[in-house]
DNA sequence: CAAAATTAATCAATCGTTTGATTAATTTCC
DNA sequence: GGAAATTAATCAAACGATTGATTAATTTTG
C-alpha cells in the first residue's frame, strides 16, 4: 500500500503553503501549486474557491494553533519574572519552529492588499503583546520591576526573535549557522532564549 | 511654470518605489506604474529595460544612501557607550524617516526570487552589523562592558525597531498612534531611541 | 535636420477561473 | 441485495483578462 493518495485537499494546501511561504502571493501560480500537490488546477477553486481562499485557509489554521498555546501561563503561581521567561522560551520555540510560516506572516503584514489577512494577523499579534503586557505591568505594580517602557519592551522581545528568523543566517552568527539544519537551530534557538531571559531579567530588575 | 514637467525618468522611479512598497513587486504591474507616474508604458522599458530594471535601481540608490551615512561614529574619539548610543538614534532616525522603503526591504529579504536583490540587501545589513559588533566588542575589550552575546545584542537593536516600523501601530501604542503623523512619528522616534539607549546602558553596564 | 523622447498599437505568454465531461463512491429505492 | 439515482472527486481544455515587453510611428528638443 502506497502512502501516496492520502488527501488531495490537504495536498494543495501543503504545496500552497511552500510556495506562498518561498515566492510570496502574488509570485505564486496556481498552475504551480497544481503542479506541486499533484492535482489538477480545477480542485483549487473546487475546494477553495479561488487562490486567496486557500490563503486565507491556511492562514486561518496555522493563526488558530498559535493562539491556543500561550495563555495558561498568566494564570501559573508564579513571578512576573518567572511567567515572562516561559514566555519567552514559548514564542522562540513557536516562531523557530516555524520560520517559513513566519516569514509570510511578516511579509503580509507590510502589505495593504488584503485588508482581511493583516487584521487578522493584528489581531493575533495584539493578544500576544496585551498577554506580555499584563506580565510586565504586574511585575512593575508588585514592585518586582521598576518602571519602564512596557511596549518598548514588547517590541524588543518580538522583534529580536524575529530578527534572528528574518536576517540572512550568515549575517547573524560569525561562523556557518544554517536555521534549517535541525542542530544548529537548537544552539541558536537555546541563545536566543538565554540573551533574551538575560536581557529582560537584567533590565527589568536593576536598580535605579 | 509648472512643476509638471520635471523628469519623467524621475518620476517613473517615484510612482514604482511608492507601488512597490504597498502592494510588493510581483503585485505591482508596468501599466499601474505608467499610470501613477504619467508616463508611457513603453517609458518605462526605454529607461531601465525592463520592470526589474526598476526595482534594482530603487534599491541601489536607497542602500547606497543608506550605507554612507553611519561610518564615521566608529572613529570619534568617545567611549564605547555613547559610540553605540550615536549608532541607535542614528538607525533609529533612518528607518523611522524611510518606513515605507524599509518595509518593503524586509520583504525582499524574505523571499528567494530575486538572489541579486537579496545579496545587495544582506551584504548592506552586514555591514551595519559589523560596525556594531565592533563598537560593542570594543567596549568589552576595554573592560566598560561585561561579557555578552554580541551578535544577539544587535539582534535586539535591530529586531525592536523593524518591530516597531513593521507591527501595526495601533498594536505597538496603547493609545492610537500614527506614524504617518509627523508629530505620532517623533514621539514614537524618541521613545525608540530612549528605551534602546536605555536598555542597551543598563545591560551590558550591569555589574556580575 | 538629427537625436532623443514619447506615443499608440500590438505581441506572445501567463494569469486565475470556468467549463463540460468522466470516473469513483455513496445513497436510495424496490 | 442489487439496480438506479445521486453525489463527490477529478480531469483536459478553454475562457477572457492581464502580464511584461516590443514595435513602428510620431513628437519634441537642441
Amino acid at each position: 500500500m502506497k502512502t501516496e493518495k492520502v488527501d488531495k485537499r490537504q495536498a494543495i494546501l501543503d504545496a500552497a503553503e511552500k510556495l506562498f511561504c518561498e515566492t510570496g502571493y502574488e509570485g505564486t501560480s496556481t498552475r504551480q501549486i497544481a503542479k506541486e500537490s499533484g492535482a489538477n488546477m480545477a480542485m483549487i477553486n473546487y475546494y477553495f474557491g479561488s487562490k486567496e481562499g486557500v490563503f486565507v485557509e491556511i492562514m486561518n489554521e496555522r493563526i488558530a494553533g498559535f493562539a491556543s498555546q500561550l495563555k495558561i501561563i498568566n494564570e501559573d503561581k508564579i513571578s512576573a519574572l518567572e511567567k515572562l521567561h516561559k514566555v519567552i522560551e514559548g514564542y522562540v520555540n513557536r516562531i523557530m519552529n516555524n520560520t517559513a510560516f513566519h516569514k509570510m506572516m511578516h511579509r503580509e503584514l507590510s502589505l495593504t492588499q488584503r485588508p482581511e489577512m493583516y487584521d487578522k494577523i493584528k489581531d493575533a499579534m495584539s493578544q500576544n503583546m496585551q498577554l506580555i503586557d499584563r506580565i510586565i505591568t504586574g511585575g512593575i505594580e508588585d514592585g518586582s520591576f521598576k518602571q519602564v517602557d512596557v511596549r518598548m519592551v514588547i517590541a524588543t522581545i518580538m522583534g529580536t526573535i524575529s530578527h534572528i528568523v528574518i536576517a540572512p543566517h550568515k549575517v547573524m552568527s560569525c561562523s556557518n549557522f544554517d536555521l534549517s539544519d535541525p542542530k544548529d537551530k537548537k544552539i541558536i534557538k537555546e541563545r536566543a532564549i538565554t540573551h533574551l531571559q538575560d536581557l529582560t531579567t537584567v533590565y527589568l530588575t536593576s536598580k535605579k
